[in-house]
DNA sequence: GTTCTCACA
DNA sequence: TGTGAGAA
């Protein structure tokens, strides 16, 4: 496969990504946590899924269901919800920090 | 299918 | 920290 071809796979693959959005029934599903406790983790203000325009019904893009299977592994090694919530959320700004200044630094191509 | 709430361990 | 169950 060429470049182009790639680029233009990781260019699909992310905005298949970035649209991917589902309820927390197939969440639970992907990620074999329960949907109770995905609720309870928002109830904790763990998580928050995007709410639909119309509807009560949650909703989950790709970046809560990192967070939850982030989370999900670290209370499997010993953490403290609490903890494990704080350590999943500076991993994400930090990464989020790195592309950014990234992108300040890269130019156009 | 989804929501909430109360009770319980 | 999380679950069961019932009702809407």
């Amino acid at each position: 496969m060429g470049q182009k071809e790639q680029a233009a796979n990781a260019l699909l693959d992310f905005d298949l990504l970035s649209r991917l959005i589902v309820g927390i029934g197939e969440v639970s599903e992907i990620t074999g946590v329960p949907q109770r406790k995905i609720r309870y983790w928002e109830e904790k203000g763990i998580i928050q899924p995007v709410k639909e325009v119309e509807g009560t019904t949650r909703r989950y893009d790709y970046i809560n269901i990192k967070k939850i299977l982030l989370i999900q592994e670290l209370l499997n090694d010993g953490y403290t919800l609490d903890a494990a919530a704080k350590k999943v959320e500076d991993r994400m700004e930090n990464i989020n920090k790195v592309f950014l200044e990234l992108a300040k630094k890269t130019k156009t191509r």
